[in-house]
DNA sequence: CCTAGTATGACTATATATTTCATTTCATTC
DNA sequence: GAATGAAATGAAATATATAGTCATACTAGG
């Protein structure tokens, strides 16, 4: 934890940037709901319970800011607002996402298995591939039980 | 051509939707532009072309109508707005797509190559896996050659 | 041609996200 | 530890994409 906030201020500092209690307080919440993916409105709701005079714009700008600095991931669900999960930069690549088409759940899927397909991109299309985004959708085991027993 | 126009009255028809002008119109531009991504607004723009007093509010209609008709794609690359394709159904999955982050440019990969790992989704996660979205950012092959030779 | 029901266009409403600007806070120097 | 300049903040205003309302117009089928 205190790790944590050591890097943060340097990282902070490497882009000329400082540490001030409303990042912080954003950044605690995200390491707090880790495995979750929380709106920009839900971080706002749960930073402000420790810090109540935090403004909407500055969880805007901070979130901003920590996408830039790739200490977060925005996601998009096609729910119509952008949602976000901390890095953990411990694995090398990161990990899809299964959608539920009938309940939304989302859930994840650790494995990638996606640098066969990265290569032959390199070889064939020459566009050298960073990184990348993967969504199913699909059903999820409850719903594709429901569906099944009518 | 006219099959197309054809099946799309056909089609509206099995849902109880009616065929206009509007949107032979906006069917007759996403046909035009196959290979393109365009925006609502561009799509708007396009068709007032030779339908001067179409309103913006029927294009956005008759998209979210195509979209759950599956007449078109709606894709979403991260530049805040909603852009389709026209889905010819020609092949059995979707082509991914190649973000230029440098200059935005946008390619597409014909390979889907997602079968094994959705085979091992649904045998680990039990969730079965009708669609995907697969977005590739990276370098294209014009800007990787310009930072190359900085 | 008439009719019932759907679609349209102009306008308004909503919701997310960004910008503005005066004030406050941070981090560095003396 | 106080002073200083730059950066960050909060409240409000603004931008922007999309969706909803409603009176009028059009479509498809008899």
């Amino acid at each position: 934890m205190q790790d944590n906030n050591i890097n943060f201020r340097e990282q902070l500092k490497e882009r000329g940037y400082k540490l001030t209690s409303q990042r912080q307080a954003v950044l605690d919440v995200l390491l707090d709901h880790e495995g979750q993916h929380l709106s920009t409105e839900e971080i706002y709701e749960l930073v402000k319970r420790k810090n109540p005079d935090i403004g909407l714009a500055t969880v805007y700008r901070t979130l901003l800011l920590m996408d830039s600095m790739e200490l977060v991931y925005k996601l998009d669900f096609d729910d119509g607002l952008s949602r976000y999960e901390i890095n953990k930069h411990t694995e090398d690549h990161r990990h899809h996402h299964l959608i539920c088409t009938q309940c939304g759940c989302v859930a994840e899927v650790e494995e990638d298995l996606l640098e066969s397909l990265e290569e032959q991109i390199l070889r064939k299309n020459k566009f050298v591939v960073k990184d990348h985004r993967v969504k199913f959708y699909g059903l999820c085991e409850k719903c594709f039980n429901k569906l099944k027993q009518l």
